[in-house]
DNA sequence: TTAGGTACTATAAATAATGTAAGTAATGAG
DNA sequence: CTCATTACTTACATTATTTATAGTACCTAA
């Protein structure tokens, strides 16, 4: 994940694309495979990585500590800590994070609308 | 590109995914790396492959061939022929994939005041 | 006859993303 | 002392996506 190669003609396409365009730029931010599932269930308040879990059937725990991190590298989640054994964490949307939910809504609308045209 | 393992735990996870979450199926669709960018300027009208190819600095012409091959395949965008010769080819958004205009947007004022807060 | 434009295709290689499986630390319960 | 719990980490394997490079067909104009 964090093993991105800055010589690659892909690394710079995307810088470059992201500089041009903001749709791009937020695109290569919530595009992970997870990311916008685990925004959607953080929408509706906290969660700990256990309870995630559960909520996401199929990801790994590596796959998922790597979305949070990468979320909150970006800013999108805030990560809370508490010093008890065993330990508990929790997950919660910044205010950019929270702002995401008209992005959501939107591609909810949109892919609803295209799920019902192809089924046809 | 259409060489996806349809065996693989990624692939059997997509599907999980775009079946319960609406968000999930749409960005599955439209998360390629150029994808929104090439919508988005469809949505200023038609456009031909070699003008494509120039609006798209850096992009291979494979690559933009596959990207609108999975457009099409998606009814996002329709793809006209004229048979002159040397070839013109034109491609238009068709009427779902003139709907991403309100994804677009949003993404772009995320994208847009996201850049804002990472860049203080 | 040759060069040139347009929209591709073919093949291979590189890079990125995701998955598998196992292990770790801390501590309180038994 | 041993086990269970929770939220990870690590090393490695597999799959997916993107890039590189070269070619193709067609007619037209020179």
């Amino acid at each position: 994940m964090s093993e991105i190669k800055q010589t690659s003609t892909n690394y710079s396409n995307k810088l470059a694309l992201s500089d041009e365009c903001s749709e791009a730029y937020a695109s290569n931010i919530i595009g992970g495979q997870w990311t916008l599932v685990i925004c959607s269930w953080l929408l509706s308040g906290k969660l700990r990585f256990g309870e995630l879990k559960k909520k996401l059937p199929g990801i790994t725990e590596r796959m998922l500590t790597l979305q949070l991190r990468k979320l909150e590298e970006h800013k999108i989640i805030s990560r809370t800590v508490y010093a008890e054994v065993p330990p508990r964490v929790e997950y919660e949307l910044t205010e950019i994070g929270y702002a995401l939910k008209s992005v959501i809504t939107e591609l909810e609308v949109w892919g609803t609308s295209h799920k019902k045209l192809i089924g046809e």
